[in-house]
DNA sequence: TTGATTTGACCGGT
DNA sequence: ACCGGTCAAATCAA
């Protein structure tokens, strides 16, 4: 669920999963509040409990971002509430500032975002399997504390145009409230928590378990460093994006942004196989779309990476599309079939 | 050395 | 004019 392609889900199916993670959450708070003595004494079950939380609350709003975006109506602005604001002024063909050199030499282009209510939360901590960063805070009229703004770290290597902005709430300024505007369309190790360990996926039918292990993993920056570099050295069409496979590679890498390069590809599938290899034998995936009769398992060695789908879930996927892998050892990427 | 954070300036919407 | 959102130079930290 790291991104969804947009359009790709049906709006009633979104619909269902997201009743069952307010469900969920409700069930979440029901727990709370029973566990309440067992919280002040464990930190460890408030930190679990809060880690529940935002995670049901991310994959909500990513969830619900689906949902609006697949609404034909006339609220998705370009096609999405999540729509970035910069490629929905491109787009619409609207001037965008020219940066006008000042004194100090910084450029002067800003452009406010449009109306974009995003989705908020209330969190205790800070963290929600995303690595953001920080790129202003404001004192906020009325308020008494200041809001933090953050983008995702992929924002320039890989397009991704999350952004979200947080502040202490003034009810409990122990809690965040933290608004998400945009969709995570980057696709980072970090967040692989998110993804679903079900050791005997084939035999759990259209059931789906959602895991919510800690950040365990985070990109080395230098590896960061030589994907910038090689996607600008190598501005190689994605293999991804071939006829025919477009469908696929949204629908399945889904996190594989358009301008992803096969550098990105390599990259994420070497640094999956060394952390694969080092730590996880094997690694089972089944995404928020399992709801949707999709189930698909990732089975993974040191070298490479493959992901399946049950035949249950070809009925979404539709195509050709049933495996991939990455290979980082001669450079060729593996086609799909 | 390099990525992250801080912070003042600037922009656009109201 | 005010305010919230964003940019980018300066600074910090690993």
């Amino acid at each position: 669920m790291e991104s969804c392609s947009q359009g790709q889900i049906p709006s009633d199916r979104a619909e269902t999963v997201i009743q069952n993670i307010n469900q969920a959450k409700e069930g979440t708070n029901q727990l709370e509040d029973l566990l309440k003595d067992l919280i002040k004494s464990n930190p460890t079950v408030k930190k679990t409990m809060d880690a529940i939380n935002e995670n049901l609350s991310s994959s909500l709003s990513e969830l619900e971002c689906c949902k609006a975006a697949s609404d034909p109506g006339p609220t998705a602005r370009g096609g999405s509430v999540c729509s970035d604001d910069r490629k929905s002024e491109i787009s619409s063909g609207k001037r965008k500032a020219v940066p006008i050199p000042t004194s100090d030499g910084r450029g002067a282009s800003r452009r406010r975002s449009q109306a974009s209510p995003g989705k908020t939360t209330i969190s205790s901590t800070l963290e929600d399997g995303h690595t953001w960063r920080k790129y202003g805070q404001k004192i906020i009229q009325g308020s008494s504390h200041h809001r933090s703004y953050y983008r995702c770290t992929h924002k320039y290597d890989q397009g991704c145009q999350a952004t979200r902005h947080t502040q202490r709430s003034e009810d409990n300024p122990s809690k965040y409230n933290i608004t998400y505007i945009g969709v995570h369309t980057c696709q980072d190790p970090s967040t692989l928590h998110q993804i679903i360990d079900m050791p005997d996926s084939k035999e759990t039918g259209n059931s789906f378990l959602i895991s919510f292990g800690s950040n365990n993993y985070s990109r080395p920056t230098k590896i960061i460093g030589q994907l910038q570099e090689q996607q600008v050295q190598r501005p190689i069409p994605s293999p991804l994006q071939s006829p025919g496979t477009q469908d696929c590679s949204e629908e399945v890498v889904s996190s594989l942004t358009p301008g992803s390069s096969p550098a990105d590809c390599f990259m994420l599938g070497d640094e999956l196989a060394a952390l694969v290899g080092s730590t996880w034998h094997t690694l089972n995936v089944s995404s928020i779309h399992d709801q949707a009769d999709m189930l698909s398992s990732l089975h993974s060695s040191p070298r490479s990476l493959e992901m399946g789908f049950m035949p249950n879930s070809f009925a979404q996927l539709d195509q050709d599309c049933m495996l991939f892998g990455f290979d980082n050892e001669d450079g060729d990427f593996p086609p799909l079939r």
